[in-house]
DNA sequence: TTAGATGCAAAGGGTTTGCAACGTC
DNA sequence: GACGTTGCAAACCCTTTGCATCTAA
């Protein structure tokens, strides 16, 4: 069995993302974590976020083909994304309900999870633009 | 204006997905389709696979850290993916009724879209595994 | 002390792109 | 004939990995 050491870098990844909500991506992590580890290098931002995931402490969320983002909230919470601006939002309460349905509308599978990702505009972009 | 024009390869992808229900990978349609066309290369599959997506002919579907996956069915519908086999299936009828609550539960933001996936067992799958 | 973690750089997978030749309208 | 498209290969982006060194336990 493998035991997860609690390593400086480790720790500021996880601190970084339980203390955003910007859903960053692993190289805005990186950018932010480098003035305090000058070393610091993308493998190991890549292999934390990895086990990170792994062990449930972070998700994972891609989008279309561009880097993936991260999210420290680890709750199965929907997001929506601004396609004007590319910002990433939770979405939380309003959503709680949607599980039942989910859940029971399904015949012929055995659900475990289920991601559901909203795309539109947010109000400060859908303001500017109109 | 972009007129797009009807070639042989971009008749013969769409054709492709029209007429699947696997939702393959650009390697798929590329291998499938090499017989017919022994020069194609994958630049022209990608590139034809991003032009009818971007026309509304086809859909792509992003899972993980893997290749995009392509849907020649374009209603919005979601899609289960089995976590024990790969396999991704369409899910339709029984969510229907999920537009409503998606569309009429959210204030924040204006939607435009959303897309759903579940992830389980399916039942081949859970019969042979258990 | 010792396995796991780091930093570095090179490699990897999937996708995109520059360019000359080609095919469709 | 004009211009979008193809085939090829190189480039690209994001992510992973091999290895020697380091460090948490």
């Amino acid at each position: 069995m493998i035991t997860h050491r609690n390593t400086q870098q480790r720790r500021a990844i996880l601190d970084y993302l339980r203390n955003t909500v910007s859903h960053p991506r692993a190289e805005d992590i990186y950018v932010s974590l480098k003035s305090n580890f000058p070393s610091l290098s993308f493998g190991t931002v890549y292999r934390n976020l990895r086990i990170l995931s792994e062990i449930g402490e972070i998700q994972e969320l891609r989008y279309g083909n561009s880097a993936s983002r991260f999210d420290g909230n680890t709750t199965n919470h929907p997001h929506f994304t601004c396609e004007l601006c590319g910002s990433v939002f939770d979405v939380e309460e309003e959503f709680i309900k949607l599980d039942k349905v989910i859940f029971s509308g399904v015949k012929n599978f055995v659900i475990k999870s289920y991601r559901l990702e909203l795309f539109g505009s947010c109000l400060h972009c859908k303001n500017s633009h109109s």
